[in-house]
DNA sequence: ACCTCGACCTGGGCGC
DNA sequence: TGCGCCCAGGTCGAGG
């Protein structure tokens, strides 16, 4: 499900919601997605935590408590729902941009493995079908230190990713660009939707070697990464089966896709019919046409 | 350093 | 209704 514009829908949902909110206790239904510490102690370290600043960087949510620091990465179908029961789940709320929405989140059922219960009976539940997700807690004064964190690459959408800095990583790599693109620790946040989707606008396809780009072609890539990103966001996420924002609402960007899954289909800018191969062993839609 | 493959999970869609 | 197969937003480790 979740790449950096999905990621950054959910912080951006649950902002209204935790800073300021006290963990009164976790509750652990399934233990899986648990990677560090511990079961018991991650609930022995979260209660009494009061949230401070949600941050993200790629695909990855740092949310910051008084002494800690959880990590969660949401896999393939996480979801983070903050629940009031107060509020009607049959509430409608209109979307700056995905529009009117009927709230889909979910009563606690058998893929609700964590949730974060506050004092005043509102909760944070996590979801996760395929349970790829992970949980992690550190000390804030040990998280920057752990390989999780260090592993990161830059994040696209702050100001480190600069033209030079996607050219520099590029010229070196002989490996196809789709791949070079998917790694987290080049570029973070980046994943199967959105590296098709920029690759098309680029004009280049998934399989060529990242070192034969030229100039051209490296800045289009630049202006397109990010345009794919901030429009994903903009339209609240992708929702393609199972993503839901921090409130349950779904995104609309699967509506604006333009080759990504499209395979079979008449190219939106050419009329051949897209491509499908596999690269950096994920599915690949692309145009022979428009993509060279 | 690279690549490909299978593993980790559950469920949806399709053909029969 | 059921079965078998393929597919899925993401990593991760083994083996070549």
């Amino acid at each position: 499900m979740p790449e950096l514009p999905e990621v950054e829908t959910v912080r951006a949902s649950l902002l209204p919601h935790l800073p300021g909110r006290r963990v009164d206790r976790l509750v652990v239904r399934d233990p899986y997605v648990i990677k560090h510490p511990g079961a018991d102690e991650l609930t022995r370290r979260l209660r009494g935590q009061t949230f401070q600043r949600l941050e993200r960087t790629g695909k990855m949510l740092l949310f910051f408590l008084d002494d800690e620091v959880l990590f969660v990465h949401l896999g393939m179908t996480g979801q983070l729902t903050f629940r009031d029961p107060r509020r009607a789940d049959t509430e409608f709320i209109r979307h700056q941009h995905t529009g009117l929405q009927r709230t889909l989140q979910h009563p606690v059922d058998k893929h609700t493995h964590l949730s974060l219960e506050f004092p005043d009976g509102t909760a944070l539940h996590y979801r996760d079908i395929r349970k790829f997700g992970r949980w992690r807690l550190f000390k804030s004064g040990e998280y920057a230190l752990t390989p999780e964190f260090r592993r990161l690459g830059v994040d696209p959408l702050t100001e480190k990713f600069t033209l030079d800095y996607l050219a520099d990583g590029l010229k070196d790599s002989k490996r196809p660009i789709k791949a070079r693109l998917l790694d987290q620790s080049f570029i973070a946040g980046l994943g199967n939707i959105y590296v098709d989707e920029a690759l098309f606008r680029a004009g280049v396809r998934p399989g060529r070697g990242s070192h034969r780009l030229n100039r051209k072609q490296i800045g289009r890539l630049y202006l397109a990464i990010r345009e794919v990103l901030l429009k994903g966001i903009e339209n609240g996420g992708t929702t393609l089966r199972d993503f839901l924002d921090g409130q349950g609402y779904q995104g609309s960007n699967q509506e604006r896709l333009l080759v990504y899954g499209r395979y079979g289909e008449a190219c939106p800018g050419c009329g051949e019919i897209l491509r499908r191969s596999t690269v950096g062993g994920r599915t690949s839609s692309w145009c022979a046409k428009c993509q060279v």
